[in-house]
RNA sequence: GAUUUCGUAGCUCAGCUGGUAGAGCACAUCACUUUUAAUGAUGGGGUCUUGGGUUCGAAUCCCAACGGAAUCACCA
């Protein structure tokens, strides 16, 4: 490992430090009194009347005057300025180390302890008069630290997706955009918590390693339990679990779902990615519509004070209701196509014609899907539920109540991104397992995505499920839409990376 | 996985048609006891991602590898 001149010199520091006696990393907690926003807010509060305040942070500039400084530490809430002057905080000319030592040697990315009290500045900034300071933690690597003026406009902002992605950490000390994206992400989860929580739902944990990865369509990762040696699969969905519950006797139940998929990656997905599920017995995909136009109202209230937002270019108002439209009906819109009728050859036909990629496996639900994808989900820009999907490519959702060859199914596209997906749940044990034998079928023409036949399942639905709806949301892409990100990368801390070399 | 594109100091970036590296911030030393992107003076820091090749000479041209991004394929 080879060091740069500053990393030299910060261990240097380290080791003069710990040769005159001073810790650089003490173990003792130190007496927090505020945050930095909550000390300036009582400030003001109180006709900037001085009040003792104890604080702790990281050293984001340093103003060096001589014998006085201006330290501004950044703690969870924000920035507060330190004032520090020599003869205050080391009263006697004989002991000025703690100025000399901590003060005169801190770096940028350093965390210390500041006594003192509540005053305003000179020019006007509200801070702390040290009493006392106390070096809490040494940095020993530069933090690429920008700078900002008054109007908080910032120079040579860090923003190379390498660095930011594989040293988040960093990232989220410099940047403080990327913290409120994150809160915001928390903010939103909690949200639908409160929602769901407040109409009696309850939040459930379902297997992550499943034996067969069902309830959904994609290649999942493997893995082997050497115990039971036995292959074992990261879960793709946790639908048929959570269905489980439901036949268990639990009414609503719901869970944030970390999902696996061995795909592509690029700016709307990641190999993990979360989707909130929830089941709702005696309730159909109507009643759902109506509860997620409901829940994302909230959701956007809750993250933006407000229903209309703006997303990249676009304006997009999240109040409900959101419009309806059966996907046969948007293929028609956009493509002037009617495929309502239409067999498999008349299908691959279509998909010929419109110059849309077809894998020879794909039965008639992924040739449908792809003319969708390809042709129509672009052009959904503001919510809107697509409704009513041809049988074939949706196996775990019930028969339309009217319409033949059709199930009771909606997703919901926004800004041409689909972010939910919904069924009235297939609770027939014999139809799911024709549905299930279908899958079977696909598979051995080739399909890796087809479903598995989950046994245990058919069994759980032959005692009797409940008429029940339900749902997935993808929180990363709805979080995505709520914090106006463009990249997956932006609303997950850690992103998928290829690893480093390291030598 | 395919194509395009990028990879120069801790960070942001210059570096023309090849002549052995520059700026600002950061860093070091000094000055300054209420500064605001503080200021002034001086100074240090780079196997130009890596490995080959062309050339008298490569950060610059060519090939490959590694890493990032975008687009496409697969998918949510």
């Amino acid at each position: 490992m080879s060091l740069s001149e500053q990393e030299i010199i910060r261990r240097e520091k380290l080791a003069h430090l710990q040769s005159i006696g001073i810790d650089p990393y003490p173990a003792p907690s130190y007496p927090v009194s505020h945050y930095s926003e909550d000390a300036k807010k009582q400030y003001t509060d109180n006709n900037n009347e001085a009040f003792d305040v104890v604080v702790a942070g990281r050293i984001m500039s340093i103003n060096d005057k001589g014998k006085v400084f201006f330290i501004k530490i950044q703690d969870a809430k924000g920035i507060i300025q330190c004032y520090i002057k020599r003869d205050e905080i080391c009263p006697e000319e004989d002991n000025k180390v703690l100025f000399d030592e901590v003060v005169k040697k801190s770096d940028l990315g350093d965390i210390i302890g500041v006594k003192g009290y509540m005053f305003t500045t000179k020019t006007g900034e509200i801070s702390i008069h040290s009493k006392e300071v106390s070096l809490l933690s040494k940095s020993l690597k530069p933090l690429p630290v920008v700078k900002r003026d008054e109007e908080g406009n910032v120079f040579d902002e860090v923003t190379d997706p390498e660095f930011r992605y594989r040293q988040r950490y960093a990232d989220l000390v410099i940047n403080p955009h990327v913290r409120e994206t994150f809160a915001k992400r928390t903010k939103l989860m909690n949200s639908i918590r409160t929602y769901l929580n407040d109409m009696g739902a309850l939040e459930v944990d379902t297997p992550v390693l499943q034996s067969i990865p069902g309830g959904a369509a994609a290649r999942p990762f493997v893995t082997h339990h050497n115990a039971l040696d036995i292959p074992l699969y990261l879960r793709i969905a946790n639908e048929l679990y959570l269905k489980r519950l439901v036949v268990g006797g639990f009414d609503f139940v719901y869970e944030f779902s970390r999902n696996f998929r061995n795909e592509g990656m690029d700016r709307t997905h990641n190999p993990e990615f979360t989707v909130l599920e929830f089941y709702v017995a005696y309730k159909d995909y109507i009643w759902m519509m109506e509860t997620t136009e409901q829940l994302l109202e909230k959701v956007a209230m809750a993250t933006n004070n407000k229903t209309l937002l703006t997303v990249g270019d676009n304006e997009i108002e999240f109040k409900a209701p959101y419009k309806r439209i059966s996907i046969y009906d948007a293929i028609k819109e956009h493509t002037g196509i009617d495929v309502s009728e239409m067999d498999e050859a008349g299908l691959r036909a279509v998909c010929k014609q419109l110059n849309i990629h077809v894998e020879a496996s794909s039965g008639k639900g992924k040739l449908i899907d792809g003319i969708f994808g390809e042709k129509c989900e672009k052009h959904y820009i503001q919510p809107t539920f697509i409704i009513d999907y041809p049988v074939e490519m949706s196996p775990l959702t019930k028969k339309h109540r009217s319409k033949a060859g059709l199930v009771e199914r909606f997703e919901l596209m926004i800004n041409g991104k689909e972010i939910a997906n919904a069924y009235t749940e297939l609770n027939d044990p014999i139809d799911q397992r024709a549905r299930f034998e279908e899958q079977a079928k696909l598979m051995e023409r080739g399909d890796d995505e087809a479903m598995f036949i989950d046994y245990d399942f058919l069994r759980a639905l032959e005692y009797g499920m409940p008429p029940t709806s339900g749902i997935g949301f993808g929180i990363d892409r709805l979080t995505m839409l709520m914090t106006n990100e463009t990249s997956i990368q932006d609303v997950l801390f850690f992103p998928q990376m290829r690893p480093e070399n390291r030598d």
